[in-house]
DNA sequence: TGTACATCAGTGAACGCGCGTTCACTGATGTAC
DNA sequence: TGTACATCAGTGAACGCGCGTTCACTGATGTAC
């Protein structure tokens, strides 16, 4: 059988070209982020980086701010399939240890952080110029962290005693993390096992308190 | 006896003034980077709020990074008093538990943080978008956390199990405290307390490992 | 103590740099007939 | 299939805003004699 594109679907060359601009750009953003930081990039940075032309930038973006928003929405994507063969690889029963269910959240979150350092540390910028930013970002951010904070929600229902509420305890073990994969270098699976460790312990510290 | 003032040591008008207005822009500068963060203050925002003209800022400091560095030094100066009447209130004995150490270096660093939040934030922001200001700012902090480091690297020696080296552990520690702190409200001695028994408990979870 | 001059903290209008954003233009691609 | 016109992605020089920084000036304070 013989495929036949419709005119409504079959993309022009002039889009493709479009798509790929913006692709360009969007990858050269990383890479000027992550070498000189967010604010101190110059749209002209981003542009030349991409081997295009200054006004080329305004044809995919608004501004510097939304092209950091589309990256976000990228990481966000790869960030569920990361969760999501985790989710898969997990055994079928039950019953899991605070050890083995913490471990899990940790490894997405530190594969996820990993493969987007550039990214988070460009959204933290942002989000500290400007508030508009920094409140669709804690959005983004508390999505991100909702998991966690249901798997805390439930160990405290259980009787563990987190330091304060699932939802900043949540942020604090991400603090943590954040810290120490900015200086680990070395086998990530050893660096999540130690510091599944530590957090692991931290909270089943509470479990024989009452 | 009648105290004879040295021409030398008494300070004149002008120089009263000039020292008034000194203290007047620092404190200004706090009011103003609390407000609207650093990175969006102008140098104005800082002399209207002090209620005087922007070119008296120029007599004073140099720009704005120096302004956030003269607070910076204040606040190691008081750091260094909370941190110094907390080693007078010790018992004098030398045995003390993990967790009773870490409460000790805990309730320092909560005292401080919460007495100096606004600057903490305006240091975080300006060595975001500055590498130098960055590099010194990373020294003072390196200072500040110096006493931890000591603290974790006896621990490490007595056979405890950190889940990384100890400087980058002091790190670990130090975030997740800043993330605890700022959604804190109410006694911060119960704040203290949980959170002592969320890192020491990460921490005693190697004692028994080998 | 009084006078004449020097100094200096403070003033605020104006200058000028850096950079985000615009816009008239180009040439390639798409469309109508 | 060929031609004439329309559209659109991309270009880069130029505009203009925001704000850091300067500087000539003021008037109060300090100093010399």
């Amino acid at each position: 059988m013989i495929a036949i594109d419709t005119p409504v679907n079959r993309p022009t060359m002039r889009q493709l070209k479009a798509v790929q601009t913006t692709a360009d750009l969007k990858a050269a953003a990383r890479v000027v982020f992550a070498r000189q930081g967010y604010l101190n990039t110059k749209i002209v940075d981003i542009t030349r980086e991409a081997g295009r032309a200054a006004g080329s930038f305004y044809n995919h973006f608004e501004n510097k701010e939304e092209i950091l928003a589309a990256l976000a929405v990228d990481l966000g994507a790869e960030a569920d399939e990361i969760a999501g063969d985790a989710q898969d690889a997990r055994p079928e029963s039950g019953a899991v240890s605070i050890h083995d269910s913490a471990r899990g959240h940790i490894a997405v979150f530190w594969r996820t952080y990993a493969a987007h350092r550039d990214v988070f540390a460009a959204i933290e910028q942002a989000a500290l110029a400007n508030p508009v930013f920094a409140e669709r970002m804690r959005t983004f951010r508390a999505e991100q962290l909702q998991p966690w904070i249901a798997w805390l929600t439930e160990l405290a229902d259980r009787g563990v005693h987190l330091p304060t509420d699932p939802a900043t305890t949540a942020a604090m073990i991400a603090a943590t993390a954040e810290t120490m994969i900015q200086t680990w270098h070395g086998d990530p699976d050893a660096g999540i096992d130690n510091l599944t460790g530590f957090v692991a312990a931290g909270l089943s510290a509470g479990v024989n308190q009452h």
